[in-house]
DNA sequence: CTTACTGCAAAGCGTTTGCATCCCG
DNA sequence: CGGGATGCAAACGCTTTGCAGTAAG
């Protein structure tokens, strides 16, 4: 299924993401709201600060950005990324359509491109048979950008 | 070509590792020298605490451990992995035997094992056809082992 | 009204840096 | 001896926590 970024496409994964707070007992406020409405609008992965930025100044406090990005990790609406430059990312986590995807990051600039596609699906299975359940993965590339090689 | 772990392999590992310090203008310490001879005849990867840990008490201060680490890793001795915990694990990386390979952590005990596949290194030039140069990647999966399970 | 959520301040933790001293080559 | 390496202490940046006040359901 093709990702169309229509207003209504994000309006309905709004909508489904207060649905899954509501079940789990998460409540529904405005700064949760409005780190939702850009999780789902813009690309991500952002880091904590990267996502306080983006927030309508006074929404909330950064402490505030921690605590609900935790909540939401928990209740499976966002994914976390580490890109071993010291800061965690997030982006949200579409459970319709929760296929697998990574990134490329540049070394220099650290912008983030997306990558959609997962070849070590398999290999997951190959570890359910070591005898480890729950079973995850990342998946991360790093190299320097052709911008970045002109510089 | 099979691993022996014998004494002998690893003392010509160690003696090679000092080639490269000498080429790159970097000193042999005693510090130095107790860090490498851990990383290559134990299995790591490790934390900076977990590596200043095994050294014989007063070898060195901390700091050091952090300073030699970047400084191996630089020439290129070690390599460093991020498993998302706040903490970065560095392994020997042996040159002449430079083959991929990741990892498998426990998310309830830290537990890693070394997962010797790579299949992923195909996709690198694909990344290469983007435009990216330098490139490389992490591949980490993530689980809970057959012994926490059972807790 | 109950209790989750928030703001503010402070603490925590892994890591880095400044500077005087040390010692490898 | 000259410049890299080290120890100690202090700073740093990201993240977490304590606690009192606020607001969702």
């Amino acid at each position: 299924m093709k990702h169309s970024h229509s207003h209504d496409h994000h309006q309905s994964k709004f909508n489904k993401t207060l649905e899954v707070l509501k079940k789990t007992k998460l409540r529904i406020t405005e700064p949760r709201k409005a780190m939702l409405k850009i999780l789902i609008e813009e690309h991500g992965p952002f880091t904590m600060e990267e996502l306080y930025g983006r927030l309508k100044k006074g929404v909330c406090d950064l402490v505030t950005v921690y605590r609900s990005l935790a909540a939401l990790e928990e209740a499976g609406l966002v994914r976390r990324c580490e890109f071993g430059d010291g800061s965690s990312r997030y982006e949200f986590r579409d459970s319709d359509d929760d296929h697998h995807h990574h990134h490329i990051i540049c070394r220099k600039c650290r912008k983030v491109e997306t990558l959609d596609l997962c070849l070590v699906d398999s290999l997951e299975r190959l570890i359910r048979e070591k005898g480890y359940n729950n079973v995850s993965h990342t998946l991360e590339f790093f190299g320097v950008c052709a911008q970045c090689q002109k510089v």
